[in-house]
DNA sequence: GATTTAATTCGTATTTGTACGAAATATAGT
DNA sequence: ACTATATTTCGTACAAATACGAATTAAATC
């Protein structure tokens, strides 16, 4: 590779870390719940995907993970909402990425 | 799930599949090459990412089943592009997305 | 026809992702 | 204290992603 190595830019990794998040059909249909309808809660998410409860929790903490979804637990609830500033960032990315 | 099971929706599993090519920094960093620098050939791409040549080849079909980039082969060459008109797709339906 | 060049395909090891059910956690209400 | 509710965590199985080097392909040139 090119002489001195900084493998890939924040930038680059920024934007795979979101993608890698978005590449479930499971999760953008998370997404769009939670951006459409306000819905918030585990057990309303539950009732319009076709997995199982232990399988949403893994997806939610993916899009926790990568920062798109925030978690206001309150046990035994846990409030999910988008969280817009990492939103509005990875939004900013792709634009950025595909505007070319 | 609810009633009726068309689990996901197209337009969901277009952007999971287009997410999915732009999940690995890698490929954001060839994608990158591609639109910019109109750079085309595995040669070029290689001397400039730190990876095996038969990953890179592997990372440029993963692109190109997503339909991202087409390959023009001409033995022993290929010279690599952006696909556009599913680049134009892809950008339409992450814009649609983030929009909200 | 042997060699060189450019790239892909194959075989394979390791890691990561996706799914499930069972068990655990934590609070609220009886 | 017991039970019900909401959700997560654990254990685990299986599939897919990522990486590498070795072998293969296919045309161009010697």
């Amino acid at each position: 590779m090119d002489v001195v190595d900084k493998p890939y830019t924040e930038r680059q990794k920024l934007i795979a870390k979101f993608s890698n998040a978005l590449a479930n059909p499971v999760r953008v249909a998370i997404l769009e719940l939670l951006s459409t309808d306000k819905c918030c809660y585990h057990r309303e998410m539950f009732s319009h995907l076709p997995i199982a409860k232990s399988t949403l929790s893994q997806h939610l903490k993916v899009l926790s993970d990568a920062g798109l979804i925030q978690g206001d637990a309150d046990p035994p609830k846990t409030k999910y909402c988008i969280d817009t500033e990492n939103w509005g960032l990875a939004k900013g990315l792709f634009l950025g990425f595909f505007d070319r």
